[in-house]
This record gives C-alpha cells, sequence and structure tokens, in this order.
DNA sequence: TCATGATTCAAACGTTTGTTTGAATCGTTC
DNA sequence: GAACGATTCAAACAAACGTTTGAATCATGA
C-alpha cells in the first residue's frame, strides 16, 4: 500500500532538509530551486508555495536552527553563572558555554546535525544581502550576553581590545565548524581518530581561552612588545 | 582626445580588477560576466575572449595575487631564521611572517589593496569545485613551510595538536582578513580608529601567539583540565 | 597604401534561472 | 457522496545566464 500523497507538513521539512545539505554543499546562490526539488522528489512549485520565493526559504533554513542554537547558549552561561554564586566565571567555561551547544546539534541529527553547523560557519563569510539580514538579527543577543560575561572574567582587558579578541575567536570558531576543506591542506600529518567533533572541540577551548587571555601589549597600550614596524622588511643587509 | 581603442592589455586589467572587486562583494556565483563587463565598461564577449571562460577568470583573480604573496611570506620567513642563526624563531615571529606581507598588500593597492584580502578571506569558506583545486595547490608550498617553523618553535607541542593549531589559526586569520560583516555584529562599543590593518594585526599577534602556546590539556593527553564531559548540561537540578 | 593579425563590438545562441498559472488531486467535513 | 480548502502537478512565463559568431575596427609592418 503506497501512499500517492506524503503526509501534510512532509513536503516543507523535506525541502528544509534538503536546502539546507545542498546550501552546505554548493553555496546559496549556485543552488537551484530545481535541485532542491528533484532531490527532495517533491514539485519545482512547492518551494514557492510553502515559502513564497526562495530568499524567504534560505531564511527559513536558518531561523529554525539559529533560534534554538543561541537559546540554547544563553541558557547554558544562565546556569553555569547561577552555580558560580557571583564569583566571576573562569574564560574556559565561558567558551564552553557557545561551543558546548553546537556540540549537542552535531550529536543530533534531527537538529540539523553537522550539516548545519557547516553550512552556518559558511554563511558568516558568504556575502550578499540576504545574509546581512539575517545573522546580525539572530547573533545579537548572543553577543551582548556573552560579551557581558568575558568583560566579568576578563576586568583586565580593555573594551575595545576584547571586542576584538571575540571577534578572532568568532572567526576561528565559524571556520573550524565549515569544517572546512582546506583543513586538509594542513594536514601534514595524519589526523587519525581525532576529527570528530568532541576531540575538536576539546583542542579548540584551551587555544581560544589562551588567545582571550593573552598578555597586553603594554601597560599605557602605546608600544609594542615586539620592536619595529610591524611589516617592515626584517634587515634584508644582515641576511 | 579621446581615445577610442585602450591600450594593449588594459581591457584584461579592467576586467581582473573588476571581477576581483565584485566577487569580494557578492561572491563567486552571484556574480555575473554582464556584471562584470558592465562595470569596466568593455564588451561582454571580451571575457570570453582574454580569459575563455568565467571559471578561467577567477582562476586568474587569484592565482596573480596569491603567487607573489606566498612568495613573499615564505621570504619573510626565511630572512627571519636567517637572522637567527640557528636559534629558534619565537612564536609571535613566525605570525608576523604570515601576517605582515598580507599587511603589505593591504598598503598598496596595485597589488590588490584591502579587495583581495577580504576576497581570499571569503574563497576559504565558499564550496564549490573551484576553489578546491585552486587553493590547496597555491597553499601547500606555505603551510609545509610554516609548519617546519612552528615545530621548532614549539617542541613540546604534539604534531597533531600542532595542526589543529593552525587550523584554528587560520581560520581566524581568514575571518579576519574578510574584513566579515559581523564584527559590526560583535561591536558593542565603538572601535574608533582601531580598525586600520596595522593595528588590527597588532592586535591579533597576541591573540594568536598564545592560542598556539596554550597549555596542553595533560602530561599523556587522556584527561581534560575541566571535569566533566564536554557538552554535558551543567547540573540542571543544582540552580 | 595595403595587407595582416589582434581586438572590439552588437547580436544571437541554447540553457537555466525563479516564478506563475490553472487544472488535477488530496484529506476533511457536512 | 458532494463540497470544500489545501496541496500537488505539468506546463509555461519572462528574464538572465555563459558562450559563440561574424563583421567591424584597431595597431602595425611591409
Amino acid at each position: 500500500m503506497i501512499r500517492k500523497k506524503q503526509a501534510p507538513a512532509e513536503t516543507r521539512d523535506r525541502i528544509l532538509f534538503t536546502a539546507e545539505t545542498l546550501f552546505m554543499e554548493r553555496g546559496y546562490a549556485a543552488t537551484s530551486l530545481r535541485m532542491i526539488t528533484a532531490k527532495a522528489r517533491v514539485n519545482l512549485a512547492a518551494v514557492n508555495y510553502h515559502f513564497g520565493s526562495k530568499e524567504a526559504l534560505i531564511r527559513e533554513v536558518f531561523e529554525r536552527r539559529l533560534g534554538p542554537l543561541n537559546s540554547a547558549r544563553i541558557a547554558y552561561l544562565d546556569r553555569l553563572e547561577a552555580q558560580a554564586r557571583g564569583r566571576a566565571l573562569s574564560v574556559e567555561q565561558i567558551i564552553e558555554a557557545i561551543v558546548a551547544p553546537a556540540l549537542q546539534v552535531t550529536r543530533n541529527p534531527l537538529a540539523g546535525g553537522a550539516v548545519f553547523l557547516r553550512l552556518l560557519g559558511r554563511a558568516f563569510s558568504e556575502p550578499g544581502d540576504t545574509m546581512r539580514d539575517i545573522l546580525p538579527a539572530q547573533y545579537r543577543q548572543v553577543v551582548v550576553r556573552f560579551k557581558e560575561a568575558l568583560v566579568q572574567a576578563l576586568p583586565q582587558v580593555p573594551d575595545q581590545e576584547l571586542t576584538w579578541r571575540m571577534h578572532f575567536m568568532f572567526g576561528a570558531l565559524s571556520y573550524t565548524m565549515a569544517g572546512n576543506d582546506a583543513l586538509k591542506l594542513v594536514a601534514t600529518c595524519n589526523l587519525d581518530g581525532g576529527d570528530e567533533p568532541e576531540s575538536i572541540i576539546r583542542r579548540l577551548i584551551p587555544f581560544l581561552a589562551s588567545g582571550l587571555k593573552a598578555p597586553l601589549p603594554g601597560p599605557n597600550g602605546k608600544r609594542s612588545p615586539q620592536p619595529g614596524r610591524i611589516g617592515s622588511v626584517p634587515g634584508r643587509k644582515a641576511a
């Protein structure tokens, strides 16, 4: 007994799931609605019927995943702070509140699995007007909340410096989540067994924590520890 | 007296320059040849005449910039090692050899300026077969060379751990170079005067150096300093 | 001055794009 | 079982895509 019609709302979900994968594999602009509907085995017009347009589809792909993920991050941080009872959290704990919910996503295929995280990592460097609207709206709350926590944990780091270090952290984070193929480039040694999400994160947290806690350039911020102008050619005549 | 024909090879260069900008602003797949030729004020067929195809154009855009940049990085590292006369370089020096040539590119509009670096940062997370061929070929030499240098500078870090830390470093680096608009996201404070390339790099180097030099998880690498399984929910019942 | 090769140009090529249409088909309710 | 809104379907739409063509135009050396 084969069903000729799928269950209601099943077409919608299958489009979302397939689009998520294809956007990750080939990018937004390079993925056509015909690829999505063919792979999802739904009619071409179903996308415009259920979502209205291609842009509305990609927006939906992100919002249904990013909302819960970022809410989990904030909830994780809330619980840590409640446990600390007023004492400042460690930098490692704060970073853990960012990456642990993401790790849980990779463990749960129903929440998007690793596919969505790779898509998310790529979205951060995808240009175009589409992402410029979606990401800031979804992330503003998280950024403000974690910035406050980091100010508590690192009171000696000036505000502007901390903002940049958070920027660097999000860079390494989104790049790592993208599971970039350029990784194979760096891998001059075999990474056997060390590339599961959990072990990656165990390596990433100390790296980021040390970066955030890096010593400041100088007491007054005027001079840099290394002498000379950065970018100037080191003594050619000495060689 | 207006010239009706441009100087030879001027059309070629104008296509390269305009394509570089548009690929940066809108991405590869979302940029059409008609946009490029219209903005460059050349004929549509000029692209296929001078380059053969759209894919050959993007390849040319990258290769003419990336080759010199990576050669400069290796030359910079060579000079530092010659100056050191057998002594191991500091991690900060090695990182400087990576970012300083990039900084010089931003100072020289003829070498691509900041436009190419933003394009490059985005290319690392752009999917598709096109980039999968170009980037590894252009970067293999650099990666091997700098890995050797970092092994010297950080003999206590295991090979596999160092590979991952280099991966994180390239992540933060390419993300920063992309000058991502998500930066505005993190900026809850004003970054007045602190966003020139030079001052960004002065902040980036200590961050990355501290990350690379981060303490190892444990003497045998079995246990993590923070107790408990990462990703597990911190005591809900305690809150 | 004329012939030659390189380059530019307008126009068209065949595909593919996102979107729309109107009829067919479904599950549900009366 | 008839009627209904919701959904699916094949087909077509105009627009934009990368590419090709053949004639026009250029710079150059004989």
